[in-house]
DNA sequence: ATGTAC
């Protein structure tokens, strides 16, 4: 791929009319991770992103970026509101994977001794491994109450405060979410999964703040150094999955009709005009609002265990961000106000001053970010959302053959727990690139700023 | 990510 940079940490894709480019490609990173980038055919997607109608400036990708279906993880295009398209491949199976952020009132030397009591309750609490159900189950009209509502649903039926509503990324409700485009399929799939983990690298983590790099901001955020938080990530489960699939489908067959060409089908797309982007869009929302609901449970349940084994501190929500999503936004280009549809394919929205909640691995660090005015210009308001992996599943399974993974956790000081046999061997931290570098990048590049840095101390996974 | 092959 012909690469050339535009700055310490900006690459460009020149367009390419040949395959079909409408605009160039943009990659936030520096040399090292460029070398990892290029091991995987996520520059290629990129390019491909590039091919979809109504695309805007350029399709752009963040330093975490990686090979993913259609367009690569780790991608942001914005298609023009009116004449652009929507892809489902350009959004992801898991509609608004994201991640919520508790801060508790206790520091890491009250709960020291309960670490393991407080892991095991966890665990006992949250439905975890793929195909985990047994959280609450939804039926008929209370299902399209919860993917209509969202976060404000669990809410209104005591799962959690009014106030956390206002930390959450769109008041953990997408308007414009239509049940009635979510298909029975994907209704069954997701009837008994609200309230549950699911796999992969998913979580929730007790934490602690190990370092603060801006003190007002994390004092704004209500963080200091040494206190407790907990770190969920979760989606939209086989809902959201379901949906993905369903639209793929049907964007897959519209392309003829709508006269659209792209170099791969798994970046099937619809005018924003057309009926099925219409339905699409419905239905990704009321996915969206399903996760966000689905976070909120976790997070009451989070406060359960806490209030049992530790006592009565409050646990404040101190942001929640979708990772996979599209969202209808107003963007400066060329010096003219436009209403975009932005796609965030494992990208967080980074407005400025608002936090920005980056995962990392599971022996190392999470990343509390703000987003800045640069985001606005450089990457229509994105920044990356985690640190990438480094080794494929299968490759983490086999360099884990013999070793005690859940051993080498304690030894580093995390106590962890997991229902899939090789869930903590595919997650171990080797498996990943270290998001310190991946942070480092966007914050010189200045698409987000360093906050704070968060050190595991538990973790339950699928 | 995912009832890891409807």
């Amino acid at each position: 791929m012909n690469l050339e940079q535009v700055s310490p940490y900006l690459w460009r894709i020149p367009r390419d009319a040949g395959r079909g480019m409408r605009v160039p490609a943009l990659v936030v990173a520096d040399r090292a991770l460029l070398d990892l980038i290029r091991r995987d055919a996520s520059l290629e997607q990129l390019a491909n992103g590039a091919t979809l109608p109504g695309i805007v400036r350029a399709a752009l990708a963040m330093p975490d970026i990686h090979q993913g279906y259609g367009l690569p993880v780790g991608g942001v295009v914005a298609t023009d509101a009116e004449h652009g398209v929507v892809s489902p491949g350009a959004i992801g199976f898991d509609i608004n994977c994201g991640v919520r952020l508790l801060a508790t009132p206790y520091q890491a030397t009250d709960v020291g001794p309960h670490v393991r009591p407080l892991v095991d309750a966890l665990y006992a609490a949250v439905p975890t491994g793929v195909g985990a159900t047994g959280g609450i189950r939804l039926e008929g009209p209370e299902l399209s109450a919860a993917l209509e509502g969202g976060a404000r649903w669990a809410v209104e039926r005591g799962w959690g405060d009014a106030a956390d509503l206002d930390r959450l990324e769109s008041s953990g409700c997408l308007p414009g979410a239509d049940a009635e485009a979510v298909s029975p399929r994907a209704r069954e799939r997701g009837a008994r999964q609200v309230g549950t983990l699911g796999s992969g690298n998913h979580f929730l983590e007790v934490q602690v703040v190990d370092e603060v790099y801006d003190e007002a901001r994390a004092r704004e955020f209500g963080l200091s150094v040494g206190q407790v938080t907990v770190m969920i990530h979760t989606g939209s489960r086989g809902l959201g999955h379901q949906v993905c699939t369903d639209f793929l489908a049907l964007t897959g067959q519209a392309l003829k009709r709508y006269g659209i060409h792209v170099p791969d089908r798994q970046l099937a797309c619809a005018p924003l005009d057309s009926p099925e982007a219409r339905r699409y869009l419905a239905a990704m929302r009321a996915a969206a609002n399903f996760a966000f609901a689905n976070r909120q449970l976790l997070a009451h349940w989070t406060r359960d265990v806490f209030r049992r084994v530790l006592g009565d501190g409050a646990l404040r929500v101190v942001w929640d961000v979708a990772h996979n999503i599209a969202k209808e936004e107003e963007h400066e280009v060329d010096g003219r106000r436009r209403r975009l549809l932005v796609h965030r394919k494992g990208a967080t929205r980074a407005f400025p001053g608002q936090p920005v909640l980056v995962p990392g691995d599971m022996g190392r660090y999470s990343f509390v970010l703000a987003g800045t005015e640069a985001a606005l210009r450089e990457t229509f308001g994105s920044t990356c959302h985690g640190a990438g992996r480094v080794m494929s599943r299968t490759a983490a399974v086999k360099a884990a053959r013999g070793r005690r993974i859940a051993d080498e956790l304690a030894a580093g000081g995390v106590v962890a727990r997991a229902t899939g046999r090789d869930a903590l061997a595919e997650e171990m931290p080797e498996a990943y690139k270290d998001v310190q570098h991946v942070v480092d990048v966007v914050h010189r590049f200045g698409i987000s700023t360093r906050v704070a840095r968060l050190r595991p101390i538990g973790v339950i996974k699928g």
